[in-house]
Formats: structure tokens, sequence, C-alpha cells
DNA sequence: CTCGAAATTTGATCAAGGTAAACCTATTTG
DNA sequence: CAAATAGGTTTACCTTGATCAAATTTCGAG
């Protein structure tokens, strides 16, 4: 059975989805491909018919190790494709994931190869998640949400959790993006806002923000 | 009635193929859009509707002033996209109609200006067509097959007029491009090859290669 | 332990594609 | 000059992927 670029495009979100603790539902997958719940269940039936997972009605879906090779695929070319819109392009990182979203549908493998020369053969995407190889070995990510970092410690910024282009757009000109070092300075308490230093300023990040906020923690 | 991508596709290539010799044949459309011709009587019946064009079974098809400025917002994305594969992306000019075919389909309007901006504002396609503005304007072309320019002729190359990959290469191989002087020194009787001069060298070209290549005489 | 809200799934419909069969048009030939 | 046939065009029926509306399941609150 034929795997399409669409399928490829589901199972390259649901491989997210599964590493997420909110877990992967319908509605989620739904919002995430912006598609309508019904069209995932059809496709959920033919990714499942394709052996790339197992899915029981109302119980959920896993990926099978063939599907998990597609999902990497999928995110290869998506995080490639985020890092060219930006690097070369000269898009705003709040405004690529619409965008690779679709291009990722009818790029060759020609042009996956050509923009990972042009980008300098890039290992992380903008937003700090890492790009899987070609032979679909990716990564392990080592950091920690922002809001659980204790106060004092000498951190630096890995990734950023969320493709709300306000909040990235306001990150960005904060400065805080993947690789800049940050000091937490204060937090108030009953998760409250958390006072930082970074770039050689300071900055007051509410809770929602700090959650998205993945940092690496320096010994 | 809304207009999608794909009739945005077809509507580019029908406009191509009302400038050519040929004619717009179902079979013709079919065979650049690399669909069945099956598929091309469907949309050419939803495009009619649609007020795109007039379509009448078995007689042909004329496009209406709406679908030819659809047409030519499609060309130029097409166009544009060429550019930015040959000259950001790396890719040579004979791998670059298919990519920008499928490519077309996904990019944003947002995608379009970056890409012109990026790749400097181009006026023409690496094979020398020329690109429609974003109001719809198109400049004139003023040129002639080589295979109808007198002996002893100075001219200028303007436009190679294929999509075959071989040909291709063999022209980039010779240095034949848009905007390379050449000057006709022979042409061998009952349309034989022809030999001509260019980039300092001597090359022969049969017929059907002449009429790929279209020149602008020089006074 | 039942009821109702929220999420999930099914059913009917649309766009766009393919293959195979039917159908026009035009050219060739008896 | 009419009939036959080839080639291109169109129709008919099936697949993928999407939508919306209706039906169904699950789960938390009383």
């Amino acid at each position: 059975m034929k795997i399409t670029p669409i399928m490829r495009e589901y199972l390259g979100e649901i491989y997210r989805l599964e590493r997420n603790p909110e877990g992967v539902s319908t509605s989620a997958m739904a919002e995430r491909l912006e598609v309508s719940p019904s069209a995932v269940v059809r496709m959920l039936r033919r990714l499942d018919q394709a052996d790339m997972l197992s899915y029981v009605p109302y119980q959920g879906v896993k990926l099978t190790t063939e599907g998990e090779r597609e999902a990497l695929r999928s995110i290869r070319r998506h995080r490639l494709l985020e890092v060219l819109l930006v690097q070369v392009m000269g898009f705003g990182w709040d405004e690529v994931h619409e965008q690779a979203h679709g291009l990722q549908l009818t790029i060759t493998d020609a042009f996956e190869d050509r923009m990972d020369a042009v980008s300098g053969y890039p290992t992380h995407c903008p937003h700090g998640d890492p790009i899987p190889t070609k032979d679909g070995r990716i990564a392990a990510t080592n950091d920690q949400p922002l809001s659980d970092t204790p106060v004092g410690a000498e951190a630096v910024l890995r990734r950023v959790k969320t493709d709300d282009g306000e909040k990235l757009r306001y990150l960005a000109e904060l400065g805080l993006r993947p690789g800049v070092p940050v000091r937490v300075l204060h937090r108030a308490p009953f998760n409250g806002p958390l006072r930082l230093r970074a770039n050689g300023h300071e900055h007051v990040i509410g809770t929602e923000l700090a959650r998205a906020l993945r940092v690496e923690v320096m010994p």
C-alpha cells in the first residue's frame, strides 16, 4: 500500500503529539493540521490500513515503526523548510509554520537536499527543535520548561514550543531566541510571573510564556 | 464562484497554449499538465461554469478577460519559482519546470513577494520568457526562431522554447543561454543543420533545436 | 448511577485525479 | 462519393482527501 504526501504529513503531526503531555486526540490533530475532525478520523482508518499506525475508535492511536520512519521524514522536511524560509527567504519565525505546512506537500526529494545545502546543513529549526537526519535519526532534547527552572539558575534557551504568531513576535522583540543565555532572577509565588536577565536586559515573563520556553540548565 | 490554485494552473497553461501555433487541444493540455485528458475535460467544464473561459465540446476553448488575469497570476508564480530554483536554490534550468509546476499550488502571496525580492526582481525566467507584473501586465516578446534567421545575421539569443531536459542540458553545455550574442554562419539546404558562432566557439545545431531557439536580430 | 456536555465517529456531498469505454471528426480508401 | 477507420474527445464509474450535519460514545458532575 502506497503512502501519499498528505498521509506523511498526518504521521508527522501525530509523532509530535505523541511526545506531548496532552496526548494525541482527534481534535488536537484536526486543529494542528487545520482540517476538520472528520477528515482526521477517515485518515486514521487509512493509515491503520496501511500499517502506519494502529487505531481503535474512541481509544487512540499508536504509530508503528514504519509509521515513525515516515513521520520523521515529514518532520525533517517541515523543519528544513522553516529554516529555509527564515534564513534564505527572509521571513520572520512567526510566519513559517503554516507555510512549511503547505509547501511540504509539493517539494521533491531533490528540493529537500538543495534546501539542506543552501541553509548550511542546519541541525535545528528556527524554534530550536532538532531536524531529523536523512536516515531517520533525531537528536534527543535535554531541556526543561523555564517555568520549572529554579531561581538563580544559569541556563541557555534551547526551544520555543509555540506556534502562536503573537507570542513569537513578542519573543523576537525581546531577543529571546534559541541559543541565548538567560538567568532566572525571581519568581513570584502562586505561578506568578518570572523575572529574568538575557542579552543584558531584564524581562518579566508570564507563566504561559514561561511554559513555552525550554532551557538547558548549565552547571 | 471561487477559484482554486489548481484551476489557476490550468488557466496558465491554456494561456500559454493560446499563443502557440499548435493551438489549445485537450490532449496538449493534458500532456503539459501531466494529467489525463479526461481530467482536462472535467476541469474545462468547471472553468466554463466559473466564467474563466468559454468551452464548447469538440470545438475548443477561449479565455475570458477574468480568465486571462488569473492565468497571468499563475504564470508569474511559475516563472518566479523557476528563477528562485535556479538562482537561489542552485538547480539547473533543465530541472525547474516540473518542480515549479508542483510548488505553484502551495505557495502563498507572501512567498511570491519574498521570492521576487530575493531573486532581485527578475523580469524574465531562466528560459527567457517574460514574467508578468503583479498587476497582470506582460512584456511583449520580439524574437524569431533561429531557424528562420538569415545567414550572416547578428542576433541575441532571447528565449529557449522547450521543456525537454535533454535539450536544455545540451544547450547549457554549449553556453547557449538567453542574452548570449550569436551569429548565423551557414545553413545547409532542405532544413539542414545550421552553423553558428557564440561565446567565441562554433557550433552546429540541428533543425529541431534551431526551432526552439528564439533570437532578436540586431540592426 | 444516571444525565448531559463534549468529543468522536459516521453519512452524504464536493473537488480533483485515474482508467476504460463510448463517441465525434476527419482522412483515407474502395 | 460513401464507408471505414484512426485519433482525439468525452462520458461513466471509481479513488483520495476535504467539508458539514447528524448520530454516537465517553466521561465527569450531581
